[in-house]
DNA sequence: ACAATTTTGTTGTAAATGCAACAGAAAGAG
DNA sequence: CTCTTTCTGTTGCATTTACAACAAAATTGT
């Protein structure tokens, strides 16, 4: 458990708070954690989550489906990162996309309406957990404006571009590695996979950038 | 001022707290409304806004250009909807998106961060306010995926069709209008006009619906 | 090390989209 | 009302993408 405590005190959720008081809290956010196996789903499109999940070790995708099985990944959560949250917090939304393991993981759930809903004078840290939920909120917000930009982009080149650059902004060098493999970047990116394979072998030969396998340049 | 203060009580902000209130917290917030004309900008990418925008009147367009002036309509703002709060709740944020009127426009501009930075017990709505926009960015959050599930779709007619059932179902009948123009719409899914034109012609062709400028069906 | 499975890149063809140009309809200005 | 401007739909053509099929490369299990 104290790998896991140093992973909270970095996470978003828990940021300002230190280890004693977050073992309290989680007592007061009824936190479980639970183990899961490879590609298994963690919630379902339909669910109506009552927690937020804390990523503790693994690798989970959110996805979306549609009709015929065309997947599309919304995003990968790495751990220490929370997901789920904004179904967690609008009582009733619904989910329409299903979050599933990448990798073997373990979820921390914690019930956040616990702390929105009574006064948050009953535990000194309730108004600590709520701003920081709302950080949290706001980053995924700019999260899911960067992907819109990076899937507005006309031509599956430029939606390549979009993406790596803003990857490699965000891990800041040169060098940087990403998170999928070809499917999974042509899901999250909404084309096709081929083509986008056949993309990347153009924009080598045009020595804009060069690839091996996940690693960029 | 009478006519605001009944906009307000509806807003999401405001939720739950009653006109007398409303009047002190303004003060709290610093609260300054501010005039637009038509075709005006509010906020520049570039931006790092301090304050929320609350919309009292007129119709507000959050847009992205890229570097050749291909325009990226993210969402259109009515009146009693917020704009910019992920950016001004996330101190540092740098906007990549730029806010402007659509039509003459009056917009209320509150300082959150005093909210955010202050202890909360110091004005007895702190708590309610911060509570309610976690709940406006929780919601945020949802209707920015509601767009990436629009234009994650594969085809124009998927993309229109995706659009059209959602703004159906929100508007809660058959007949429903929508805010868009056919330039602006079709910058909303990330698609070429004349195509969307085409598509819309095919699809009344097809019997699949009828719409006449933007009434539908 | 070997076989089986999965992932990735390549190619050809059909279909869809972007682009440009234009004409008719609608809206706005005087 | 008339003229001007803006918006919308249509069409042809060049380009791009989706799809399917396959081969090469990498990964996994035994």
């Amino acid at each position: 458990m104290e790998k896991n405590l140093s992973l909270l005190k970095r996470s978003a959720l828990f940021l300002g708070v230190d280890e004693g008081e977050i073992e309290s809290m989680l007592g007061c956010l009824g936190a479980k954690t639970q183990d899961y196996g490879k590609e298994e789903y963690v919630l379902r499109e339909g669910d109506s989550p009552e927690a937020v999940g804390l990523l503790l070790s693994g690798g989970i995708l959110i996805v979306q489906e549609d009709y015929w099985g065309n997947r599309n990944i919304r995003a990968r959560i790495v751990p220490g990162q929370v997901f789920a949250e904004a179904f967690a917090c609008v009582p009733g939304a619904v989910m329409d996309v299903s979050v599933l393991t990448d990798e073997k993981s373990r979820v921390l759930w914690l019930n956040v309406q616990r702390v929105l809903h009574t006064c948050p004078s009953a535990c000194a840290h309730h108004s600590r957990m709520i701003r920081n939920l709302l950080s949290d909120l706001a980053e995924n917000s700019l999260r899911a404006n960067e992907k819109l930009t990076h899937i507005s982009r006309r031509s599956t080149r430029e939606k390549l571009l979009s993406y790596l650059s803003a990857e490699a902004r965000r891990q800041g060098r040169a060098e940087f590695f990403i998170p999928f493999n070809r499917q999974q970047l042509a899901d999250y990116l909404s084309v096709e996979r081929s083509a986008m394979s056949a993309e990347l072998s153009r924009m080598q030969r045009d020595g804009i950038l060069s690839v091996d396998k996940n690693r960029f340049p």
